[in-house]
DNA sequence: GTCTATAGTTCGATAGAC
DNA sequence: GTCTATCGAACTATAGAC
């Protein structure tokens, strides 16, 4: 049980308040209970709520996509003769989100943020996704066209939201594939998921190599 | 400019408002501005905030899945002696969404509505989706069993998901497809984005039967 | 840095007139 | 059915002691 700071354990609740509730459904107040402080020490940390999330938001995705960055540099290492498999691409856009996601909590907290961002079309949720996420998302773009040959710019830019609506299933982890499998399939069941992601995705954007449409 | 009931009106307000900001962050007062009516009166029709979101959600999935329900029947037509194509069913399966979504109004609220309801796990949105969703969700996963051969119960299961998942980028339309291809591409260009969702999310589903993992 | 106490606002819901 | 008026609870944020 490691002694940590107030900052963190804010941050920490932060993260699982947010996940559970959302924006607006959070409070400072259950956030202040879980962090175990009073409710002027978040304000004094961090300002307000807004800065709160953009606090918490950031500390994962940051670290997230330094990750992520370094695995596409191994992949396209100077000198390396051949190009790297599309499927290791989709290993290096998925893996680092569901490890980086949970750091000791139960459950990965910040993977439902995530995807309660990405999809919600409020200001703050596409001011902090074009920040912390559209460079990243430009430089997996570049690497699909590399890897997949005939493959257009703005099929690219299609493929790269596909698959990271099919990788949603995953991040969001609702239970539905149990629910509707009879608990044969499972949303939290990283490695099985990744399994099938994997493939899918990869015929995927391979397909639209062929579409004919403009 | 048809004269309609107080009822609908709200049901109408209550859409797009809680389309913009969440159910946590819309407030009855909002929509009672936006129907041009009494706080009051939404209480009197509606009882509660839960049971007006309630209602919001079911008028429009429970016309988009009547509708749905219609496609199969006609696909899957008694005596019919040719199984329809993968297309065909995931035709069936967005076409009435994003066609019953909106009505009237711009924009597909209902559509983004949905998004957020289908990626939350709270009771409340867990709730509506098993309610209104997963009887339909299982004719689309028997369906694909029938027109894919080799598709195992369990990989259809996530053939839906993933499909679910995909079709998410053109119903939560949150512009990032415009922001990362500098304005090429459009996600709420329906015609453009089922153009390319099909044929990836066929081949995605093709993909499935081949893989080796249990 | 961390606390208690509270100011000031907004919320969901209801009472009661018409 | 529709309105005005308002209650009591919850919220974000701040003031000020230690």
């Amino acid at each position: 049980m490691p002694e940590q700071n107030a900052s963190q354990s804010i941050l920490d609740a932060a993260e699982r308040i947010f996940a559970l509730h959302g924006f607006e459904g959070a409070s400072m107040r259950q956030i202040s209970v879980e962090a175990g402080v009073a409710q002027a020490l978040l304000h004094y940390h961090f300002g307000t709520k807004e800065k709160l999330y953009e606090a918490m938001f950031s500390r994962r995705s940051d670290a997230i996509n330094t990750e992520r960055a370094a695995r596409l540099d191994v992949l396209f290492a100077a000198g390396g003769e051949q190009l790297p498999s599309l499927a290791s691409l989709l290993e290096a856009l998925f893996r680092p989100t569901v490890e980086f996601g949970h750091e000791g909590q139960a459950g990965n907290m910040f993977s439902r943020v995530l995807a309660a961002t990405a999809n919600a079309d409020d200001e703050r949720s596409r001011a902090l996704i074009a920040t912390h996420y559209d460079a990243i998302a430009q430089r997996f773009i570049d690497a699909f066209q590399r890897v997949v040959p005939g493959l257009k710019p703005s099929d690219a830019v299609w493929s790269y939201m596909f698959a990271i609506g099919v990788g949603m299933t995953m991040m969001a982890a609702t239970g539905r594939a149990g629910r509707l499998s009879g608990g044969v399939c499972n949303d939290s069941d990283v490695d099985a998921v990744m399994a099938r992601i994997v493939p899918f995705i990869s015929a995927g954007i391979e397909a639209l190599t062929s579409h004919s449409s403009t």
